[in-house]
DNA sequence: CAGTCATTTAGCCATTTGGCTTAATATTGT
DNA sequence: ACAATATTAAGCCAAATGGCTAAATGACTG
């Protein structure tokens, strides 16, 4: 009976968007795959790390339960594509402080 | 001769902002201070939390380096203040999101 | 089916993080 | 000077993070 478990739900995924964001080599999966055209295969993205692919699968996991990408398997490749909409939280975020509140 | 240090200088600044912005404690000092006028005591900060004190210096100490906090002091109490226009090196960030290059 | 390709899972390990407690410092009031 | 107040600093420790390597999975190819 929407008994409000939204807002745990919201903290959380500030939690874990943010979470995400804190890693250099996650934000730039996410730019990468953008300036792609939005998605991209596990093995492209891999490639533009020196970094071994596993850790790569890593940050791709973070990403994903952190609702920034999601993926669809084509084959034996999987598709990565950015969830922009997801962004918005960071923006949602930053808005409070230009509610001018009081100041 | 002005060569260019500029540009490590602004990845590091992201990697200092995003990882501050990393800690629902750390995002709930930014709010607080910033609802409260942008700037408070250190301890008018701590009290808001139930852990020690001292790990909410650490915490101002992690903003603070990150450019989101300054502090001054005043007597025997230091007054952090919010750096707003930091925050807008997020906003910058994600704004790469929207310059809709080639989609 | 055997082999290779694309990718993830599992598990190890060093480093970082974020609590804590116990000092230390600096400023003010008596 | 002495005690009290406001706050940071230092150091300990458990848990999380982010690398790595080795093994597993699942799909395609001959």
């Amino acid at each position: 009976m929407a008994h409000s478990e939204q807002p745990k739900v919201r903290v959380d995924a500030y939690e874990s968007v943010f979470g995400a964001l804190a890693h250099a080599a996650r934000r730039q999966v996410l730019l990468t795959i953008y300036f792609n055209g939005g998605s991209m295969t596990a093995g492209e993205i891999a490639a533009i790390f020196e970094h071994a692919w596993q850790t790569t699968t890593r940050h791709l996991r973070v990403l994903e339960r952190a609702g920034l990408l999601t993926h669809e398997k084509r084959g034996r490749k999987r598709i990565y594509r950015i969830e922009r909409k997801r962004l918005e939280l960071v923006r949602d975020w930053l808005a409070h402080f230009s509610k001018n509140s009081m100041h």
